[in-house]
DNA sequence: GGTAGACCTGGACGC
DNA sequence: GCGTCCAGGTCTACC
């Protein structure tokens, strides 16, 4: 079956794909031929499926192998919404990139949607494997949570949706740290989960919340294996744009931008976009750094 | 509030 | 093949 979604406009499915790595982290996969993207979900039914999504005029089309009940039509265009953003008015931001030739283009490439996985507990974790390691180490462990403790898709058995907090819970710190290869992390990526599990966190809330940008941060970073630039990170996948993830890669960016190859640090960095209030966080996500 | 050191993995490198 | 060094954010203890 399929199902059709519109988008505010501007929308460019391969602009949100290559918003950042995500697409590259399971159980995402992307059609590089095509620049479709698939991701398999485990909805609240416990149904494990494939959501196959390819770009329509003003929108995109979902295609799923079996045919889904209403209530699982509605939890599937409610997943894809979120995970794509579909529904956010991004015009304030590009009137002022618009001033800026730095950013000029967002507007015209769609850019500002930044994909998201389908829970924010998803992301959580996520975030927490992006953190002083290597990309590749980051690839490598969230392949192994999905393949050691994700559910299988019924069609295909090699391939897994991502486990579920419950399902995460239920294992311990030794597994996490020797098999599924998190070393450090283990201990903070089994807390995070059983107290979702146990409902004492209830992560998914903060997708909808009303809270101040301030009051999200510090739910964000009361979660160990949270720090500074974890949360701003998140903040961004929530839309909010009021920080900015200072990583290695911002310093040394900011650096050959404006300090011509000098050290800086994180007040530099925040220096340099602080003008852009709100937005600071895209405007330092778009920046176009190519000189 | 600021800082130093520990936490882990895996790739790069030298021997 | 082995040992050493290094990069990458966060936490904790300490001042």
């Amino acid at each position: 079956m399929q199902i059709t979604l519109s988008a505010t406009p501007p929308f460019s499915l391969p602009s949100v794909i290559r918003s950042h790595g995500w697409i590259q982290l399971a159980p995402f996969h992307e059609d590089e031929i095509t620049g479709d993207f698939s991701c398999i979900v485990h909805l609240e039914s416990k149904k494990v499926i494939e959501l196959r999504v390819q770009s329509e005029s003003g929108g995109i089309i979902v295609t799923i192998n079996d045919a889904l009940p209403a209530a699982e039509v509605q939890a599937v265009r409610e997943i894809i919404s979120w995970m794509l953003d579909l529904d956010r008015d991004f015009s304030t931001f590009y009137n002022l990139a618009s001033q800026e030739p730095k950013l000029a283009q967002a507007a015209a490439r769609a850019q500002g949607r930044i994909l998201r996985s389908p829970t924010l507990f998803e992301d959580v974790v996520k975030t927490i494997l992006t953190t002083n390691t290597l990309w590749a180490a980051t690839i490598r462990m969230n392949n192994n949570l999905v393949q050691q403790f994700g559910s299988p898709l019924p069609a295909d058995t090699t391939r897994h949706a991502f486990p579920t907090p419950g399902q995460l819970a239920a294992t311990n710190e030794e597994t996490l740290r020797l098999q599924t290869r998190l070393g450090y992390r283990a201990p903070y990526i089994l807390q995070l989960a059983r107290s979702v599990d146990s409902g004492e966190l209830d992560l998914e809330s903060l997708k909808k919340t009303n809270l101040p940008t301030s009051e999200l941060r510090k739910k964000l970073l009361a979660i160990k294996g949270i720090g500074d630039y974890a949360a701003a990170n998140l903040l961004m996948l929530l839309g909010h744009y009021d920080f900015i993830p200072v990583d290695s890669w911002a310093l040394k960016m900011v650096s050959n931008e404006w300090y011509g190859g000098a050290p800086v640090g994180r007040a530099e960095v925040e220096a340099a976009f602080e003008h852009w209030g709100q937005w600071q966080g895209l405007a330092y996500w778009l920046w176009d750094w190519s000189g």
